[in-house]
DNA sequence: TGACAGGTTAATGTATACAACCTAGCGTCC
DNA sequence: GGACGCTAGGTTGTATACATTAACCTGTCA
């Protein structure tokens, strides 16, 4: 996120992508130095990756050293989900209460029309999911609070929450269109809360919000099983215990 | 956190301490041969310090390279401590709608029970703290959640949201044993309501516990503004502007 | 006198060498 | 035969050397 196109980025994207990919077994230990051969780099930007791979939660270190890829569930994924849900209806709520200068607001309506375009008539996919992006990166803003900014953008970026991770094969729903025009009303009525002062409505529009991804997450495991592999986060995903 | 006694947590700690402290000026670089001399390690641990520093909010990545101090005020600090509420509030109301195991209510009660004897006749202030530290341990498991378990526990343990920031000096608060045991109270109640399957009950407290902890910081530094410099996470507050 | 270009310095990013530690395997002793 | 200890191998944690890049200063030219 810092450097572009530096070694310590290959690295992070590589193992990042390895592991969703599930090219390691759960609870496997990473040795560095055949990791760091196999990425065509030396294992000081690699631990720095490792690093950060722990704290997002898909690595998680070892007593005695070192670090394995960590077991995560369908649950955590839902988990993941909601908390993405809660600290955005925080960040919310306070840009309700707290009031949100016109500027931004005005930026949050030329988003919210752009994701508009996106969906009128044949749906551009790319489109919606850049607009959305921006739109969840606006909503961070809007509370005015660097520490909400921050932590709401930081879980948003979790793997096992991101909307990303799924959103590529929205296409699979039964009826994709209708779910992301549920969720652009979804949008705009949280900037409407906002703009309106309503703090504990704007609060409950984004957790019910997230909870769409969450339904849509879990019909696209029910219905297409097969999916499972190519859906980063849930390559690993498993009924097993411990 | 992971290893003891190492190079990296010698300067975690250390650089830490420092940057709460108000050992450097806000916004001002940090050069990392300079620093690694004055903690008497090498720059592979304190770079490493200096990325979890940054994951934390205490040190800003500068986009050339290199990192600073970051700016902080007296708001992001209420705003750690409203977002810990918030998150604190969400596993207790997971907890409360999934259930809790006997065994992890059973713990509850036991270290409610510890928090009572600290607070019986003359306050045993230390193991107040201790206890108090247990609980909200607790309370991010009860959820039976990792990635809540994690979240909750990481938000608690940011300088700017940690009670520890500023309850080593509670003793200064008109009545402290009166805040220390309508804390306790909260802490009971909140179990309670978890037993009791009441979810939104058990979030509300949560945060209303958090908002405790704000209005005993805002009266410190109302009452006692020569304190600030010794409260970590206040000596780098100020109200000039960016 | 001001601005631009070139060089020099110092900083970070990276690689590698070194050291300490843990682990496993084998041999010996009880 | 089993258990304890020692040694060898490998892995991580740390230090340092190298390279690359950005900033700053200086000198010259317009």
């Amino acid at each position: 996120m810092a450097d572009r196109s530096t070694q310590f980025e290959k690295a992070l994207l590589g193992l990042r992508s390895l592991i969703l990919e599930g090219a390691f077994e759960p609870n496997s230990r990473l040795p560095e130095v055949a990791l760091s051969e196999r990425l065509g780099l030396s294992r000081t930007p690699l631990r720095r990756a490792m690093d950060r791979l722990i704290e997002e939660g898909l690595l998680e270190r070892i007593e005695t050293g070192g670090c394995r890829v960590a077991r995560f569930t369908f649950q955590d994924i839902i988990d993941s989900i909601e908390l993405r849900g809660v600290v955005e209806g925080t960040a919310a709520r306070l840009a309700a209460e707290r009031g949100v200068p016109e500027a931004l607001m005005a930026q949050a309506d030329g988003i919210l029309a752009r994701i508009d375009s996106a969906l009128a008539g044949e749906v551009d996919f790319d489109a919606y999911v850049e607009g959305n992006a921006a739109f969840h990166d606006l909503l961070a803003q809007l509370a005015g609070s660097p520490v909400i900014q921050r932590e709401a953008t930081r879980i948003r970026n979790l793997p096992l929450a991101s909307p990303s991770a799924f959103l590529h094969r929205q296409d699979l729903l039964p009826d994709f269109q209708a779910s992301l025009t549920r969720a652009q009303v979804q949008h705009r009525a949280m900037i409407e809360a906002i703009a309106a002062r309503e703090g504990s409505r704007a609060e409950a529009l984004a957790r019910e919000h997230a909870r769409l991804a969450r339904q849509n997450l879990e019909y696209l495991t029910r219905t297409e099983p097969g999916l499972a592999p190519q859906v980063p986060g849930l390559a690993l995903v498993s009924s097993e215990d411990t």
